[in-house]
RNA sequence: GGUCCCAUCGUCUAGCGGUCUAGGAUACUGGCCUCUCACGCCAGAGACACGGGUUCGAGUCCCGUUGGGACUACCA
């Protein structure tokens, strides 16, 4: 079998979105599914709306996810010369033509014809002129205007077109530029891609590309479109729907593993199975189990999936892709070992990284704040001389280590006849500020008797103040 | 308007003519665990859009209806 070749080829008008990721990913995968090659071009013909930081930041986010790319990025606006070569040779067969028409006129007659409701397709006005080469002329397609196109789509299945439904596409513009229906299939002739793997939204074009195929003389590539990825609302997912941009996720405390399977979950499935590691999924993806209906983004699943792999890696390693999140907040500076244990404890309990950073504040912080709730509930006057004699107990202990501790509340809560709860939660507050935490004995010793005793007897000073 | 695509629980999906009184996951609800909150475990509720065919038999095949989506540029 020939060697696999697929590609990603994003357009730099803005940053890598969702729906491009897991295009970007289904041709990942496959290329490397099976051994094959995996091409990056950015396709740069708008001038208008290209720019350089898009093209930083779509990087970054192929990077971001473990998308590696075997040859490229190629850009189009450096392939000049290539589309010229291809379009010549369209010339000369007399398959493409120059035309004269200007966009204004074009668009009138698009217009009139919609409204004498016809076609509003460009009406071939120029194609028998014999026009050569001019200032504001365009180098249209010659299209078949009779006959049928056949796509055999992998997904889709085939799919039948009416030539005639097509009209004469412009390939090269006014100002030189190839433009997209073109230039993709040039680039993919010349870097000989055999797996055309991209959203439904180019089904329509396709028929337009296999006819430029065959004008070109160049095999066929296999097709496969994959379904569109929809909001909440059903509508092609889009800034209205919330954050769409890759980076935003990461930025928002995702980790690439749980947007890599989900992403690649969401239109592919194996089973009954949800959690694929990136090895699982490039032996398992394929296209046959590509589904062919278009799939709702699921914030709620994805966060599942986060938390799942929060939960699953090192400690160690959370403890570093948190940094940058404890930066933001400006936190005291801790050793890494201190960090890590303290992330321990809160992988269960977080779903994203943001969520920790935030929730290891009590951990970091010189003081705590009481939560006013929290407080006025479990920090009554009452706890005075429990906290003392907790006090008093705890700064004797050595080791002040969890089994240690949590033999001592409980002998403490037996000697007072009252439940663990009842002497666990203030102290909680005293510690966190907040009612809802890890284990209270794993962050005490966590913490450290120093800080505890400093916290408690905080505590004690706020009881007695609210007893006066 | 035209062309094209799609249609199983709220959502992602399994299902490739009989084993489907439709399975899993997520979200939701209840319970267990328990020092709180999570995690985990158990249980529950929840779907084949509709109408015709084909067939001994249809979620599965065909047609239509309805609904949704995409495309219709000198954007990609």
């Amino acid at each position: 079998m020939e060697q696999v070749i697929t590609r990603f080829a994003p357009s730099p008008t803005g940053y890598l979105h969702i729906g491009g990721a897991r295009t970007a990913l289904f041709n990942w995968l496959f290329a490397r599914h099976h051994g094959g090659k995996f091409i990056l071009r950015i396709e740069d013909t708008d001038r208008e709306r290209s720019t350089e930081e898009s093209i930083r930041a779509i990087l970054d986010a192929m990077q971001w996810l473990g998308m590696d790319w075997d040859e490229g990025p190629y850009y189009q606006t450096q392939r000049l010369d290539v589309y010229r070569d291809y379009l010549q040779r369209l010339l000369d067969k007399g398959l493409a033509y120059y035309c004269d028409c200007s966009p204004e006129d074009v668009e009138r007659r698009r217009q009139e014809a919609l409204k004498a409701g016809k076609k509003p397709k460009y009406d071939g006005r120029c194609r028998d002129k014999g026009l050569g080469p001019g200032p504001g002329r365009v180098v249209r397609f010659r299209c078949p205007q009779v006959g049928t196109t056949v796509l055999n789509d992998l997904i889709k299945g085939a799919i039948e077109f009416e030539n005639s439904e097509l009209d004469d596409l412009v390939l090269q513009r006014s100002d030189g530029y190839p433009t997209y229906n073109f230039a993709v299939v040039v680039d993919d002739v010349s870097m000989k891609v055999n797996y055309v793997i991209r959203g439904d939204d180019h089904v329509n074009n396709t028929p337009r590309q296999i006819l430029l195929y065959q004008a070109l003389e160049a095999p066929l590539p296999r097709f496969a479109h994959v379904p569109m990825i929809l909001g909440p609302d059903r509508t092609r997912l889009s800034k209205r729907h919330g954050a769409t941009s890759v980076m935003a996720y990461k930025d928002q405390g995702y980790l690439p593993e749980a947007l890599v399977n989900y992403l690649a979950r969401l239109g592919w499935s194996y089973g009954d199975q949800e959690i694929f590691s990136r090895q699982e999924l490039i032996e398992k993806f394929d296209l046959d189990r590509v589904g062919a209906s278009a799939g709702v983004f699921d914030q709620e699943k994805l966060l599942w999936l986060n938390a799942h792999y929060i939960k699953e890696k090192p400690a160690g390693e959370i403890a570093g892709l948190l940094k940058p999140f404890l930066a933001q907040r400006n936190y005291p500076e801790h050793d890494d070992a201190y960090l890590e244990r303290a992330v321990t404890t809160l992988q269960p309990r977080c779903r994203t990284l943001q969520e920790m950073a935030d929730a290891i504040a009590f951990y970091l912080v010189e003081e705590v704040d009481y939560d006013p709730k929290a407080a006025t509930k479990f920090l009554k006057p009452e706890l005075a001389a429990p906290l003392r004699s907790l006090i008093e107990t705890l700064r004797g202990m050595e080791p002040f280590q969890e089994e240690e501790l949590e033999k001592a509340f409980r002998r403490m809560a037996e000697e007072m006849g009252v439940k663990l709860g009842k002497i666990a939660q203030p102290v909680r507050v005293a510690l966190t500020g907040v009612t809802a935490s890890p284990g209270l004995f794993e962050i005490i010793d966590i913490l450290g008797k120093e800080t505890v005793l400093r916290r408690l007897e905080k505590a004690l000073e706020f009881v007695e103040a609210r007893a006066q």
